[in-house]
DNA sequence: ATTTTCTCCTGCATGC
DNA sequence: TGCATGCAGGAGAAAA
């Protein structure tokens, strides 16, 4: 489900809950079923009881320091966090986790699809984990991601420009939605070489990512089936949406239609008029 | 080595 | 109504 701006919500509201609630976790329980891997070992046992230190987004990885094992939580497709006030009455399928918190409040993890995963990390020393050593750098670090360093990782590469953004060895955090909304506002075809994307494209590419990713944070994320943030609210950016979805409708600029196609088994949207280079 | 396709899973829309 | 098919926001493994 959940891209970067999605995940970023959802990291602020679980720290909001947790900032709110002010006190350490409590029994942990989970379902029989494994999610996308097996469940730790002990992981309910081991969360149990901890102080949650502080939680932060890296990638589309949520991460939980704790006064003890430090963890993760990678949401696949559909993953999602609710607080439940009265748990008795609100159990949904699909539940996966829940974690108690004081007088009958319960953080609960949802994920119809079980692509999401927890497991134990060291916090401080996240990129020697297994998860998070071939990342590339945040879209929105300007000292680590920007147009000549898209430039030079372009040089020679054969795959699609959407194919490329949409990597997460080059900059994480760019899924499926965004990647055409990006090539959207930066004016490219995403069936275009990434190895042919100019130093002027590269520039326009950098910029479209940090706006798109920006305004979609600001907006509290996408919802176009059932994303919410963990207090329950809806994102709103889906209304800003330019292409992705809209095949067979007007571009919302020059009027054209919106086309659609497969690039590297995902579904891909653009403008053929305003995108053109 | 690089790039695309397959795979995991469930739910929903569509078409016959 | 039932059943088959395809598709859905991720990403590692396998295949090409």
């Amino acid at each position: 489900m959940p891209e970067l701006p999605e995940v970023e919500t959802i990291q602020k509201g679980l720290l909001q809950i947790f900032e709110s609630i002010n006190t350490p976790i409590g029994n942990v329980h989970r379902s029989s079923q494994s999610l996308r891997f097996p469940w730790p070992r002990n992981f309910c046992k081991e969360i149990s009881g901890q102080r949650i230190v502080n939680i932060y987004r890296r990638a589309k990885y949520l991460v939980f320091e704790t006064s003890g094992q430090d963890f993760i939580c990678h949401l696949g497709m559909t993953g999602n966090w609710r607080l439940d006030e009265n748990r008795a009455i609100t159990k949904r399928p699909h539940d996966h986790l829940f974690i108690e918190l004081g007088h009958k409040k319960v953080l609960i993890y949802n994920d119809v699809r079980r692509f999401g995963f927890f497991d134990f990390v060291d916090a401080g020393h996240l990129e020697l984990s297994r998860w998070f050593s071939h990342l590339g750098p945040e879209p929105l670090d300007s000292e680590t991601f920007h147009a000549e360093y898209l430039f030079v990782n372009s040089r020679k590469k054969q795959t699609s420009v959407k194919s490329f953004i949409m990597d997460q060895r080059l900059v994480v955090g760019i899924g499926n939605i965004y990647a055409s909304e990006v090539l959207f506002r930066s004016g490219l075809r995403p069936t275009g070489k990434a190895g042919r994307l100019s130093r002027e494209s590269c520039q326009n590419l950098v910029r479209a990512i940090r706006e798109v990713l920006s305004e979609a944070m600001a907006q509290g994320g996408t919802t176009i089936k059932d994303f919410r943030a963990a207090g329950g609210s809806k994102g709103y950016f889906q209304q800003k949406l330019m292409v992705y979805g809209r095949d067979e409708q007007e571009c919302r600029v020059c009027g054209s239609g919106i086309r659609k196609k497969r690039i590297a088994g995902r579904s891909t949207f653009w403008c053929g008029r305003c995108q053109n280079r």
